[in-house]
DNA sequence: AACTCGGGGCC
DNA sequence: GGCCCAGAGTT
């Protein structure tokens, strides 16, 4: 039997009853392929059941404001799938009238959608024969064929994506590329794979030779930064306090948060007391400064740590241009500055 | 080709 | 503390 075959049964056997495993809606398909980008199952399945019951449709999707997606996006990290997600809903919507594309070719121009999801999309709704390479793929078969070829270099991705797709059952791709890729997650893990029950321990080349734990073979990243945050909760006397959204193209795009003073080192009381009374809303205004957490709150993230800390300012004063403290829970944050607002309890 | 983008789980 | 996760976009 060839190895195509010995996938899929195993996958037959061993699969996992996961929601976007019963269904060929390409709109649920692309939400869950996106929400799994970088991202575990376990992860991922409480976001993709709130996204179907909030957005059981593309067109509640696109007519949504963004603010909203992100709000249920929060804590999911990689908010920029959350913004190419809307945008790509609004497209298909407007441009496509509501038809979801129904080619590799067609799928790919949308946002967010790149070679992996294209090629999950294509084949698990429109049966078309085209090869999933992610991480479970690039682990699988540099292990069975025992390749070394680094897989994050351009050089990498080709060599795989052509085995992947010599593999492929062209007969039933979908069933294929799930197959793989469940393989990879469940069988052929990381760490502690399990061969001694694997269907192929009797050809694995990576088994045969004793360096499953060298394969795959990927180059270092880059080194991790670190930065210290303060950031400043005002609290007025009529309960508002002061939220800002993030611009530009950092981290956390289009997020919420206090207002943010990065020093090169730990700040200290007076230091971040001379830099807020050069903030425009306190300017000329009585404060009282207090910190929240002496010790830093170190927040990592893939390359950046995140040194922070919260600052409280008691204002004896109103803030017309405040938001009430009762309604932030409505903005989308990043993760660091939801923890915070569930521990401080306003 | 290198860099950036989150948060959580595992060892 | 390092690596990984149903990767994609930008420079």
């Amino acid at each position: 039997m060839n190895i195509s075959k010995q996938l899929i049964n195993w996958y037959l056997d061993n699969k996992r009853d996961l929601p976007w495993r019963n269904t060929q809606n390409p709109y649920f398909i692309w939400l869950s392929e996106i929400i799994l980008q970088q991202t575990q199952v376990a992860q991922g399945l409480p976001y993709y059941n709130s996204f179907i019951t909030n957005f059981p449709t593309v067109f509640d999707l696109a007519k949504a404001e963004e603010q909203e997606v992100l709000k249920l996006w929060q804590g999911l990290g990689y908010y920029s799938r959350a913004r190419n997600l809307h945008a790509s809903a609004k497209y298909i919507v407007t441009e496509l009238d509501g038809q979801f594309p129904e080619t590799f070719e067609e799928i790919i121009k949308l946002k967010g959608v790149g070679d992996y999801t294209a090629s999950a999309i294509a084949s698990i709704c429109f049966n078309q024969a085209t090869a999933v390479v992610d991480g479970n793929v690039y682990r699988a078969l540099s292990r069975l064929y025992g390749i070394d070829t680094p897989i994050n270099t351009t050089q990498g991705f080709k060599t795989f994506k052509t085995l992947a797709q010599q593999l492929i059952d062209t007969k039933q791709p979908a069933t294929f590329n799930q197959a793989i890729m469940e393989f990879g997650a469940r069988l052929c893990k990381p760490k502690n794979p399990d061969c001694n029950s694997c269907p192929f321990n009797n050809k694995c080349v990576a088994l045969q030779k004793n360096i499953i734990s060298d394969l795959p073979v990927k180059l270092k990243n880059t080194k991790v930064t670190k930065k210290h945050f303060n950031y400043i909760v005002v609290l007025s006397s009529d309960q508002k306090t002061i939220i800002e959204q993030r611009q530009g193209n950092g981290i956390w795009q289009n997020l919420y948060q206090f207002p943010l003073i990065e020093t090169s080192k730990e700040a200290n009381h007076s230091t971040i007391y001379s830099e807020i009374e050069e903030l425009n809303v306190l300017k000329g205004k009585i404060f009282q400064l207090s910190v929240f957490n002496q010790k830093p709150i170190i927040h990592k993230l893939s390359h950046q740590h995140l040194y922070t800390k919260f600052w409280i300012v008691n204002l004896e004063q109103e803030l017309p241009e405040g938001v009430l403290t009762s309604s932030i829970q409505s903005y989308p944050v990043p993760i660091l500055i939801g923890n915070f607002i569930e521990k401080f309890n306003f």
